[in-house]
DNA sequence: TCTATAGTTCGATAATATTCGAACAACAGT
DNA sequence: ACTGTTGTTCGAATATTATCGAACTATAGA
């Protein structure tokens, strides 16, 4: 798999975030990721089709929370979690905190 | 003016809080408001439509962040802080913190 | 090199949201 | 009652998102 490119934390823009997270799909995908570290794309799809997940997965990384990395055939995502904490101070605790 | 059903803060869902501040014009309603504390839907419209306004105040009611009471000719806009510290404890005070 | 796997990109469709003028409703003051 | 003020609701146009099949790309392994 090819590597993205993510943003840089500083553009990134609080409306942008809270967009991202407002999406019960991706809330699932931020709250599993929150849980399990690290997963591929096919671990977190929930038998959703493939396009639609991509789709997701390019808000998320748009937007600054996730970072993914190509690993063989496939890409492993993982928070931002220090990026965001930085940059939004408790917000991503706060999300999570009501996502579980 | 007419009084507005407001929802239980416990029916209320990330999902739609997290929606309802997405929106640059709501987070701008929103951060006023955590300064000033009360204020009438004129003086948070920042010159435009009040028909647009009104949308957004909607919004943020349905989404239990606004309360809204009649107050002679207006309404009177406030946080329901104290609510959504209980039902998300954290998140208003991060995107504040963000927004400022 | 052939095949299978994982995921992306494209393109079209459907669903939601936003914007805002026009008509309306509630209240205050005269 | 009439008028001005504040804001809501309706309806329609526009814009943004979401969904997902099909074609494609990159990698691993045989």
């Amino acid at each position: 798999m090819r590597a993205f490119k993510h943003p840089q934390i500083e553009d990134v823009a609080i409306a942008d975030v809270l967009h991202a997270l407002s999406d019960p799909i991706r809330l699932g995908i931020v709250a599993q990721l929150a849980q399990e570290g690290e997963a591929s794309c096919s671990a977190l799809d929930g038998g959703r089709p493939k396009s639609s997940m991509s789709h997701h997965f390019r808000v998320l990384r748009d937007a600054g929370i996730i970072m993914s990395r190509p690993e063989g055939v496939s890409h492993l995502n993982t928070l931002r979690r220090d990026d965001l904490n930085d940059r939004f101070p408790g917000l991503l605790d706060a999300v999570l905190g009501a996502v579980r």
